[in-house]
DNA sequence: CTACTTTGTGCAAACGTTTGCTCATATTTT
DNA sequence: AAAATATGAGCAAACGTTTGCACAAAGTAG
């Protein structure tokens, strides 16, 4: 039999109430039994059950994290790690653990939620996603549970998100290309469903107008997912368009390996017949041949960041009690632009 | 006020044991009042409370995942990703939740496995780990609680792990090299703290013997973290080390990748000049320029096996309730040798 | 028709904490 | 010196389930 909190009150010949005490560091007690009562704990090996302390503060230290797809490849895009351990790092720090679900389906999703939510096991929950119309948001907006987004959604009025300004990325990368003489340039793995790619690409539409350079549908090559593969996608391009572009954006850097690839194949060298850079800055990067050119966005910080959001309201719940007073905040994480060898020197 | 099983249990004419027997889906539960009890769970949007169910039932249906390192860029690797995905797949197909946790020293590893263990949040733990002698594997042997170690542990013989045949890895990737005529092969990235590097290397080296070739220990780079640069690596090894390899085989394909960079600012061409492998099959080997040869270890397998095997455990210890009928067992994840363009068309 | 088994349900005791009250004692204020 | 306040600790009621035991009603065997 496990020793409880009874077996110490009993060997320091006081009540349970005071043991609890002592662990919760509660101020009323004396410095005297706090080190009787602590000194037993160690004697007996005490310790505390979190689920029954779970149970009776309502609180379980413990907060969700919802990961999309993982029946999908995006998983293994070196993004989410980066993500997790921000978030890991910082729920570390505030004595929370991490409950992480992989869902494979939407149906699934909401499923997970609703049993991590309804069913106390979380005290509020990080959604990962990018998809347009969350019903999931809906669903923990309904129940009013603690949640913060990381990705942008929809609904932003009424939710916390954090995220890389996408739209500034795709500017920036844009200029960057603009700057250094192009003008016909690809936007490789815009994907409807998947708002970052909407949103770097509406900045890169825009670029290309602040410079008097028309927006060429030549030159936009979709995809269904944000990790498909670069190589197939510029085979499809090359078979299918008539224009020649000189510089190639493309939404992920694995995207940019697998095109760059393709040109390297078809006699076309990577800078110097065409300019190529990827988002993500992922580690092979920079040993890539030629080194990428690339966007760091921060997914240690993101994931950080929507811990520290998702903990004040989850404090903010309990002090105030009226969950209308919450309010909302949008933070965007800012992403840097890495020049390296593969939009020249 | 949150639904509980009382209200359903008053609203049925039921006893809340009932309500509860309902849900077990209990045999001894009419079919007529299963279903008068289960439509009042849909009216009333039921969903239990799953700390009071374990706290009562001893038993959270909720794995502990153990990952070293966090602060360090290991878990950055595509590696983890894979072998999460494999978990959280196998544990939600038999009902469990994934708390994760990424600690970063051995300190915090411990208290971790304690606080999971001792504090009954967890029903068993997987452990990542590789390194030799884990004191976190003494303290839960000493407990007896359910746990598997992915990665190969010294301690052998008490405990359930699962893991590729790490000496087979280097043995083949060896006399892969051997067949295409090469007798200078250089190992990179030995590190004697991680046990997959050195059961990598021994296999090299048996290779070699069996090969009649001699080990020289001129051609072995050691590298304190398997993720470390590959790039740095070649360049002190040039720099310091007479002998010219034909030959480099890296203990993972980042480092693998660094190599190549390296070799090809010194107008070293892979592979007709050097061939370079890796190890893990990471997704950009294939689009690397060369295609880096690489050993896929079938990460996803790893951790759905650690899965089967932890539930094995965890439920025989509830049915046997002898803890030392135990039997442990050592499982080996089939790996694949990927011959691509970097070692020879 | 009695005796024994099966079927269906309820009672109440766990499970191990936290926490609002209460209350005695000690300390400070008037 | 009395009154007010602070300090320290205990009682007992939660928290929302599960589950062993008891027991009535119904079915079955002899």
């Amino acid at each position: 039999m496990r020793v409880t909190i009874k077996d110490i009150a009993k060997k320091a010949g006081v009540s349970p109430s005071t043991v609890s005490r002592v662990i919760a560091n509660h101020p009323r007690i004396s410095s005297a039994t706090k080190h009787k009562v602590m000194k037993i704990m160690k004697e007996l090996d005490y310790h505390p059950n979190m689920i029954a302390r779970s149970l009776a503060s309502k609180s379980s230290k413990i907060i969700g994290v919802i990961i999309p797809g993982t029946a999908e490849r995006s998983f293994e895009h070196p993004f989410f790690p980066e993500l997790l351990r921000g978030i890991g790092t910082v729920a570390y720090q505030h004595g929370y653990n991490i409950l992480i679900s992989s869902v494979t389906s939407l149906e699934e999703e909401k499923d997970t939620i609703i049993q991590f939510a309804r069913g106390g096991i979380t005290d509020g929950v990080i959604l990962l996603t990018s998809r347009v119309r969350d019903p999931s948001v809906a669903e923990l907006i309904k129940m009013s549970f603690p949640f913060v987004i990381i990705g942008r959604s929809e609904q932003e009025s009424r939710v916390n998100w954090v995220d890389n300004d996408n739209f500034s990325i795709g500017y920036e990368l844009t200029e960057h290309f603009i700057k250094r003489g192009h003008r016909r340039i690809a936007f490789l793995g815009l994907s409807p469903d998947f708002l970052v790619t909407v949103d770097r690409f509406n900045g890169y539409k825009q670029a290309l107008r602040d410079h008097g350079i028309p927006v060429d549908e030549e030159l936009v090559v979709e995809s269904q997912f944000v990790t498909d593969d670069g190589y197939h996608l510029m085979k499809t391009f090359y078979r299918h368009r008539s224009v020649q572009p000189t510089g190639i954006i493309a939404c992920d850097d694995l995207l940019a390996f697998g095109a760059i690839k393709y040109l390297n194949e078809h006699g076309l060298e990577v800078p110097r017949d065409v300019a190529v850079a990827g988002v993500n800055n992922v580690p092979q990067a920079a040993y890539f041949s030629p080194s990428l050119t690339s966007v760091e966005i921060n997914a240690f910080s993101l994931g950080a960041k929507a811990v520290e959001l998702l903990l004040a309201e989850v404090n903010e719940e309990y002090t105030a009690g009226v969950p209308h007073t919450r309010s909302y905040s949008r933070t965007i994480i800012p992403a840097e632009l890495i020049v390296r060898d593969s939009t020249g020197r």
